[in-house]
DNA sequence: GCATGCTGTAACATTGCCGTCACACCTTGT
DNA sequence: ACAAGGTGTGACGGCAATGTTACAGCATGC
């Protein structure tokens, strides 16, 4: 814990209210009563997380939410909104201009911690270009270079890319639809056995290394790669 | 509609008011004096809300909800809170403490209808990503797995999907007809038996753990899940 | 032009789970 | 004690999910 989090928020009760309460939860808050002063913060440091509230003076919350979105700088940062409005159509809104949850006003202080937590939690350690270790396993995105115990696993692209992906996200189960999305990328159209296949090639690329039981496959939910048996 | 409400309130003519604004909304409405007996109900038959004055003899409010927190029979259940003092720091104190909503008095019976019926409506405990424990279960469906002491259960998907829903809303009772909602989905179309035999490969497979007996029959009305011998 | 390596898809094989039934057992009311 | 309904239990056929193999397309390099 300890993230920080920005509260854009123009009503100054509600914005105390929360930054008292983030504090105690641990939480570092900044603060910005409007959307500009929130662009602004944001340039300065890049929070854990962004609270915005959809009725804010000038540019509107949904608007701010699409400017961050637009920024490649931001455009990670994980925002949940606040809302008078319980409307449907506000809530799909909200969600479809990028932000990842939204809360209804009222809301109460257990809500609001339960959801911070939340996407606090499936904030995702993303695939960077730092060589990555798990088990006997050595992946080097840089060499493009896998290797078990100092012998060298020849990988496909693809293959490569998918144990890539796994060993940045290990113990957790990802379902073909978010494997795809994760390693072919948003908006392919793929068929999701193909997903089955590769893991088949990636297993037999790691057999020999007596490596491949650490992709176990989830039935009914998707495959995982974990330390466990 | 129809929720049973535990009122925690000294004031009998208040109490009285209450009561009767609540049955006349549908609900059935328990009653308890102090902190101490609403423990005693709560351990007979669990609310779907409870309201709660923040002035009461001996234990106070606040010191009730702590309990009601700590307890994980009821650390889900909504909880309002009834306050005659406004100030901002007894609502921070209100909900810091855990409850859900506050309400100063005099308040409105109007205002009273509206805040549990947000309550309620946001009450239900959803099944999200998170962990979640029940005595020594330890249920991960980011991992997707279970767990009791360390020693991992392998579970079939309904059966891991049962268990989550039952971890969930523990200490209710569910028909079969509500569990093929919840852990099927609507409009399944299948025989409510199936329920009993996903109920007893459930329990086989938690008998090795010595936890089967968490998952109760209720003859009549369905199972559950429960902490109580 | 040919060989090579990789990919996505389809088709087939296999596994494991699911839903249902039949019957045994238990509970309740008369 | 009996009947009647509710629940436990074991077995079984079916099928959906997954494993596996084969193949055609498509680059790339020689």
């Amino acid at each position: 814990m300890g993230a920080s989090i920005l509260v854009v928020e123009d009503e100054s009760a509600i914005q105390e209210l929360i930054a008292l309460n983030l504090s105690q939860a641990g939480h570092e808050s900044l603060l910005a009563a409007d959307a500009q002063e929130a662009l602004d913060r944001v340039r300065e440091s890049l929070p854990d997380l962004i609270l915005i509230d959809w009725m804010l003076p000038g540019m509107s919350g949904i608007d701010l939410v699409r400017r961050l979105r637009a920024n490649e700088r931001t455009q990670n940062v994980p925002i949940i909104m606040l809302t008078a409005r319980a409307d449907e159509v506000d809530k799909l809104m909200g969600l479809e201009s990028g932000a990842d949850d939204y809360i209804t006003k009222p809301f109460s202080i257990r809500e609001l911690n339960a959801r911070i937590k939340a996407v606090l939690r499936r904030r995702a350690p993303q695939m960077t270009e730092d060589p990555v270790r798990f088990k006997d396993l050595l992946l080097d995105p840089g060499t493009h270079r896998v290797s078990v115990r100092g012998d060298e696993i020849s990988l496909g692209p693809t293959e490569f890319k998918l144990l890539h992906f796994f060993m940045t996200h290990p113990e957790r189960v990802y379902s073909r639809t978010q494997i795809l999305d994760h390693v072919w990328g948003d908006h392919v159209f793929i068929e999701e056995r193909t997903v089955d296949v590769h893991i088949r090639r990636l297993r037999a690329a790691l057999e020999p290394s007596n490596t491949a039981e650490l992709l176990q496959t989830v039935r009914g939910s998707g495959y995982r790669l974990t330390a466990l048996p």
